[in-house]
DNA sequence: ACCGAGCAATGTATCCGATACAGAGTTTTA
DNA sequence: TAAAACTCTGTATCGGATACATTGCTCGGT
């Protein structure tokens, strides 16, 4: 169990760059909390999270390891500040689109952002989106919900219920692909072998029934969050007529 | 980076019992793969994950720290155990129950599981459901669903859906209600700090609108869960309507 | 009964990783 | 120009996971 190091103020202090004026005193500071957040994410990004380690980062800085804490209070912060320098800004609706488009498109780069940095889906602890990055890119999503004529805390709910899909969606999917785990290719083998139709009947049906050939992973999950969106989309759809009826 | 102590095959004797037959020779095992995962799940509970160490689980068996490793190939496996062990038989639906009803009696008692165990959000790698027991717990859900009407690789997707954003909820419910890691319970005053109008306009506007009176964070999220489950649940009904009209 | 194979438990040792602490050297400011 | 305020360094501690060698049962075959 970490200790207190900081509690929530600190790492927003970090996160938002709030870093207590310190002082002009002593020696030029060789590093930053922005360099040392970059090295970490590169090394996360190249070779996952488990090599992430004080003493790594460090020595590709070319510093100590307790260097860094100059900087950092502890690794868990630091952490922290990796996943939010990994969301890049969220992407722009185009002009045209609807709000569904504008949802759609977000759970697209959502994929794709998880995608390109899977490491992210390995980290244990998940809060609301505290830092700039992550906040702005949640903020994209509320946009776009929020056109579609939700009620506040609706729309909220729902947000949230898009950005848990597609985690969760994303996370199941890599971890099939990637066969890291040990959850391996030869998932749908054992799938096959353990879900009996006696006990797991209708497991049973799906897997066997989806067996004919080998099949793209990837695709085949983004699909299934994608049909999912769009239905609680219609979903939503529906909800707001039935409030409002009032429309041209 | 844990060694391949037994890859997915292992882990799917371990978890069903598969184990093999171990001779009949040596002394009587005063240990049992059973009572090292109970002894462990009972940390957890009590403790959360962190507490969880072989040092610990052996000491609380009266054992020492080595031994478990003849039952046991390492602690990933451990958890892996711990997990499924940590799941009940599923939700017996009722007789009356409609199919999304009988969903929405799943999602209750995934949200009441989560809650149970807070640890399981905490583990990092997330796969599909490998053990019985998870698997027991799945196939509850795709019961529900399938008599609602999708075609197979549907049911499997929205299935999906559905039990990420149970998990998801849950993780954030769990996240803002315990002050663990440092998200604590200022956290709506540092959300209107710093989710400034002109940066977050709709961020803003929503928890500005949601600030009057603190409110109950876990019914608050239930709602939203159950808000999205249901217009999910609408789009799914929808949908099977517009594919297949012929129904009396 | 007897012996050796096979296994359970132990104890010890190694190898990280995080992080506390105590200098040593560097600027700045009073 | 000395003290204050820092940045780095080096060293040390404290877990935790897990390899390995050892001890001592216990049973199956004789």
């Amino acid at each position: 169990m970490p200790r207190d190091t900081g509690g929530m103020a600190r790492t927003v202090e970090l996160l938002w760059g709030v870093r207590t004026p310190r002082g002009t005193r002593g020696p030029r500071p060789g590093l930053s909390v922005e360099a040392i957040t970059r090295a970490a994410l590169a090394i996360a990004d190249a070779e996952g999270l488990g090599a992430v380690s004080m003493q790594r980062v460090a020595k590709d800085l070319g510093y100590t390891t307790m260097s860094l804490y100059n900087y950092v209070p502890s690794k868990d912060q630091l952490v922290e500040l990796m996943i939010d320098a990994a969301t890049p800004p969220p992407p722009v609706p185009e002009d045209g689109d609807g709000w569904r488009e504008e949802v759609e498109h977000w759970v697209r780069a959502t994929w794709d952002l998880y995608h390109a940095h899977r490491w992210v889906l390995k980290v244990p602890t998940v809060h609301a989106p505290l830092g700039p990055n992550q906040m702005a890119w949640f903020e994209a999503l509320l946009h776009g919900l929020s056109r579609g004529g939700l009620e506040g805390a609706e729309v909220m709910a729902v947000a949230q219920h898009i950005l848990a899909s597609a985690r969760g969606q994303a996370a199941l999917a890599i971890d099939l692909a990637t066969g890291e785990d040990g959850a391996t290719a030869d998932f749908g083998e054992a799938m096959l072998r353990l879900a009996t139709s006696d006990r797991f009947p209708t497991l049973h049906g799906l897997v066997a029934a989806a067996k004919p050939g080998g099949f793209d992973v990837g695709a085949e999950m983004y699909a299934g969050l994608r049909l999912g969106v769009r239905l609680l989309l219609d979903g939503v759809e529906g909800h707001v007529e039935r409030a409002a009826p009032s429309r041209p």
